[in-house]
RNA sequence: GCGUCGGUGGCAGAGCGGUCAAUUGCAAUAGACUGUAAAUCUAUCGCCUUCGGGCUACGGAGGUUCGAAUCCUCCCCGGCGCA
């Protein structure tokens, strides 16, 4: 993998460049769709290359339990398996140390809105993910068999699964874990990215082309462990660097920044799980090169499709006799008029939805995922044409009227 | 005509003397969703409300009872059986 910069800003962290994968170039900043189990949710790769997507991130978890790592290698890696032919990410398993962990059976997320943190209390009971020092025990959320993970088989699965950025084996906070526990986690996480790139060296050091492996800097929403966390990741042998954990969804920006500051400059930077329209901004500005999110297409299953005045519920009942398009001037497939001369009416997806027909989750998806994709395109071209910050003025303002 | 079973909130369908404005599912109306446990989840879902409560309701009309969706009588409607 090879990082180039274009162009930076000077009034922010904003920068422009083209990370070079052996499966093709990707122009960032840029948003990578996401393909938990190696497909993204009612798409096909056709689909998701004709919006305009460039990358495409599965999860080393999910692969790992079905189908099992050793045949995603037999199929020539994830990527070839499923038939996406460009660039691609996995991630290492560290979101579910939070997912199926602390989070197990409860409404968290890993962005808080509120100002309850610290105040959760820890029940092990009924969580599906058990922490250590030497890595994770999960009980799987399919079948309740038991499987451990550690920096070093996250290494080895990943190295199987076969993507061009694969990601240190990391532990995802919640935003409600304390202080303390975020140190706690922290520190873990970098003897994990230790454990990590060790495993990785010895594992690719004999490849010619070897994976490019990205460093997890962690650290929840303080201002001192994050700068630390940038400092001690900065400091290991990394090709690019992933900011993950929990945010203070006010604050997250900022913590980004921070981050970023630290972050040596030449390599690529990824925000893991983020990726609402407003947030790429802010991320951008905060020095942020890929994007990966699930809002778009979980999203768009769900009926919520964004629009350049915001996002609307395409279920709400004023949209069942709306025969306009989902956005007048879009140019995503199900907006513009490419199949037989007539868009996708409002009213048809409504109807989809109600009906309950799987095509309905791919014409939401489709629209939801090219504009969000286009969304970061256009602003890496506001970096190159010298105009980022009235472009975010301009669209954060009609979005969030 | 006789017998029999049944008529419950938009639909299906529980309840069978009080704790019933009435279980549950669907539909409906909103909301949520940020490295996918998710084509999921949450709330509301008779009318009014100063959110304490008030009012009208289980085919219709009477009745029994302190109290009825629940028991009785008659009527209306539907299924089935016999004529």
């Amino acid at each position: 993998m090879e990082f180039t910069i274009e162009k930076k800003l000077s009034k922010s962290l904003a920068r422009a460049g083209v990370v070079k994968t052996p499966h093709g170039a990707i122009k960032t900043p840029a948003f990578s769709v996401v393909g938990t189990k190696a497909s993204v949710k009612s798409l096909s790769p056709e689909q998701v290359a004709s919006l305009g997507a460039e990358v495409v991130l599965a999860n080393t978890y999910h692969l790992y339990l079905e189908p099992g790592y050793e045949i995603v290698k037999k199929a020539g890696g994830f990527g070839k398996f499923m038939g996406w032919n460009g660039p691609t990410i996995t991630d290492s398993g560290g979101f579910q140390v939070f997912s199926l962990g602390a989070a197990f059976g409860k409404t968290i997320s890993k962005i808080s809105k509120e100002e309850s943190i610290g105040d959760e209390v820890e029940e092990e009971a009924g969580k599906l993910a058990k922490i250590d020092d030497d890595g994770v025990t999960f009980k799987s959320h399919i079948d309740g068999s038991t499987h451990r993970f550690t920096p070093e088989s996250s290494m080895e699965i990943q190295e199987a699964l076969g993507a061009d950025i694969i990601f240190a084996f990391d532990e995802c906070t919640t935003p409600h874990a304390s202080y303390e526990y975020q140190r706690e986690a922290m520190e873990r996480t970098h003897r994990w990215a230790r454990r990590s790139l060790a495993e990785h060296e010895r594992l690719s050091g004999k490849r010619l082309s070897k994976q490019a492996l990205f460093g997890i800097v962690q650290g929840g929403r303080y201002r001192d462990l994050r700068e630390e966390s940038a400092k001690i990741i900065s400091g290991m042998d990394f090709d690019g660097f992933g900011i993950g954990g929990s945010f203070n969804k006010e604050d997250m920006y900022g913590v980004v920044g921070w981050v970023n500051k630290i972050l040596p400059e030449d390599k690529p930077r990824h925000l893991l799980g983020i990726g609402e329209p407003g947030d790429l901004f802010g991320g951008v500005e905060n020095g942020v090169d890929l994007f990966d999110c699930v809002a778009p297409t979980r999203q768009a299953r769900n009926g919520t499709l964004y629009t350049k005045n915001g996002r609307i519920n395409i279920l709400n009942a004023r949209f069942t006799a709306d025969f306009s398009p989902i956005e007048n001037d879009c140019g995503c497939y199900t907006c513009s008029s490419r199949h037989g001369g007539v868009s996708y009416t409002r009213a048809y997806v409504a109807h989809l939805f109600r009906a309950k027909e799987m095509f309905a989750a791919t014409l939401a998806s489709i629209h939801n995922l090219y504009f969000i994709v286009n969304l970061v395109k256009k602003i890496r071209q506001s970096i190159l044409d010298g105009n980022f910050l009235e472009f975010k003025n301009t669209f954060l303002k009609q979005y969030y009227h």
